[in-house]
DNA sequence: TAGTTTGTTCGAAATTTATCGAATTACTTT
DNA sequence: AAAGTAATTCGATAAATTTCGAACAAACTA
């Protein structure tokens, strides 16, 4: 039987503008977003960043606070996915152009 | 007669998304963001935020460095403004889609 | 020219963020 | 139960950012 244990990250309305922002302007986090907005889901482990494991863990923590990401574990691993629907209620069309923008 | 002299900025090829979005990252650039984005041109004096000038001087240089803010200088004041055809054309959407999102 | 207004620059201190190795937790597999 | 895999947490350090007062620069005004 797999176990699915829930991951603290903010609630839609408690989702920071600023937070959001922020999270996307490291050039790091941008690459991650970009390929989970392509693959639409995808473990931590799948991310061939030369980068030990502790900073790119830091790169998801703060992803997922400020809501940009939400994390759920399947089995052993975390599986990264895009909270585009809680972003596009809340700042409508701005995930939408920041991936647009990076994918260039 | 007045004179206007040239601000350092960068062009619009070398805009970067990572700098633009840090610097709209911070509540106060964001707060100048917004005014500006209202007004359309805005003195730095025109900012009644409660704050020293050398610090409000600082934020106003992150937003023209980042290519957000262009700002020329008409007699004893610094009128700025948003690089908006600049970042429409590098970004589409982003910088909209944005002030937007904090208008609310 | 002296004084005023507007805003920048400098230099230092405080705060935040990023990085990394080692230890740890959660889960699976043997 | 022991070993292996995936990822986080901890603690320390390094780097970047923010903040502020004081000094400076540019342009206007009396």
């Amino acid at each position: 039987m797999t176990k699915h244990t829930e991951i603290q990250q903010p609630l839609r309305d408690e989702i920071s503008l600023s937070k959001v922002l922020h999270a996307l302007s490291d050039p790091v986090r941008m690459e991650i977003i970009l390929k989970i907005a392509r693959a639409g889901q995808v473990a931590c482990g799948a991310f061939d960043i030369p980068m030990p494991k502790s900073t790119l863990s830091h790169h998801f923590k703060v992803l997922r606070e400020s809501g940009v990401v939400a994390s759920r574990r399947e089995g052993n691993e975390l599986i990264n996915s895009l909270r585009s629907e809680d972003l596009e209620a809340r700042f409508p069309g701005v995930l939408d152009a920041i991936i647009a923008a990076g994918s260039r």
